[in-house]
DNA sequence: CTACTGACGTCGC
DNA sequence: GGCGACGCCAGTA
């Protein structure tokens, strides 16, 4: 509820800090929630400077389901354990029951 | 200062 | 219906 004087980046930050316990996301559903669908790129660029904060990024996936930010993590099995732990099934990097742990911000925020 | 790339997604053909 | 190209903003070369 920041006036739009934070940028795109930070307001990632803000969305993905306040994904619940065992539920993921998409970029694009972030995107989309910001007013930016065509800006899905970035959301997952924010999350470069995600590291330094509190931003689960681990819960944050593509359209798909699929673990494709892994590869930014401490470790490529880092992701989809965290995810694991958190009670949601990952198979080959991607996410199982997807529809069903989706978290859409524009809808349940 | 200009150009290219990048955790994606949508539109176009 | 499947494949290709473009677009968003910011950071780095």
């Amino acid at each position: 509820m920041q006036p739009e004087t934070l940028s795109f980046f930070d307001k990632v930050f803000q969305v993905a800090k306040q994904i619940p316990y065992g539920r993921v996301t998409s970029y694009g559903a972030i995107a989309n929630y910001l007013g930016a669908v065509r800006s899905a790129r970035m959301v997952g660029y924010a999350m470069n400077g995600s590291h330094n904060k509190d931003v689960p990024a681990h819960r944050v996936v593509n359209r798909k389901g699929l673990l494709t930010g892994k590869h930014h993590f401490d470790g490529t099995k880092l992701m989809q354990q965290l995810l694991e732990s958190e009670g949601i099934q990952v198979k080959d990097n991607q996410i199982q029951e997807f529809e069903i742990v989706f978290w859409d911000p524009s809808k349940e925020l």
